[in-house]
DNA sequence: CTTATTGCAAAGCGTTTGCAAGCAC
DNA sequence: GTGCTTGCAAACGCTTTGCAATAAG
């Protein structure tokens, strides 16, 4: 057994929950991802593989992917869900062009220091926080005209 | 004519749109709002006065307060679209309490101006950016239990 | 008078849920 | 065997849209 399939029985468990071979499947779709994706492209994917699973399923699986630390929810205005998984991933901000949809992860301890100072002021204790930047990247730049990408990560 | 309304009327202008009795209604209802509202805070806002506009009419005047930099929108990690008026408001970053709900706004200039490094580090050019800190504020930090809001501003 | 706008009701779309059958443990 | 899961289809909640009537400029 892999060692993601470990971890994530080892959360069902804790939870009494079962590992099914529906959710090994959808766990594999996930990690199989390489940026965000949605419940629509899972349920793709693993037609594309020949397995074919109900979307409820998928749907029901979702939050328990979450709560096990597999993936988070990206933000989206509004309408569809959709997710990045950040097993194994460090925790970062994301630069996201509005032209080409592009997204730069990047990482600022600087800016993180002042997010803890700006907590310590506050008398806040944070949990999780979010840096999204929306803008043209290099390539994109002399190509704008109309905004597309309604995504914030 | 006030000075908000005047600014619409121009932006209606602008587009070769219409400054309707039901658009007035709905910028006053919008400007009525201290905190965060939705489409169906603004329809029973409007009810309780007296009047009587149908929603859809208030959904097809949404994206043109947003274009006339009246409101934005706040994010949702899905379902409803909820909004928070701009007008005469500074730019200002987020902290959330996950507990009491509690929205406090801050200003950090160190981290707009390194926010701009990491652009010209990576050759983008910004055009918004969004920081939101989830956490517990200091009435809540004891009574932690259980996550409640799912808002990201 | 031309063109945008309104209200209504129906349609859309992603997501959730009730239920009976099935399967993990 | 018990209790969680699945698939299906229906229900949901918010938002959008087609249409005919109305009103702004």
């Amino acid at each position: 057994m892999k060692t993601y399939e470990r971890q994530f029985k080892s959360y069902l468990k804790e939870k009494k929950l079962k590992l099914t071979p529906e959710r090994k499947i959808i766990l594999s779709a996930i990690l199989s991802f390489h940026g965000h994706f949605d419940v629509d492209g899972l349920y793709e994917k693993i037609r594309a593989e020949g397995k074919n699973l109900s979307r409820a399923t998928i749907y029901r699986a979702m939050p328990l992917f979450i709560e096990s630390g597999f993936i988070r929810e990206i933000l989206n205005s509004r309408g569809k869900a959709s997710y990045e998984h950040i097993f194994g991933h460090e925790h970062h901000d994301h630069l996201l062009c509005i032209k080409c949809g592009r997204i730069i992860e990047f990482k600022e301890d600087k800016i993180e220091e002042l997010q803890e100072e700006v907590c310590k002021k506050y008398d806040f204790e944070p949990v999780e926080h979010r840096l999204g930047i929306r803008g043209y990247c290099n390539k994109c730049r002399n190509k704008k005209k109309q905004e597309r990408q309604k995504l914030w990560i």
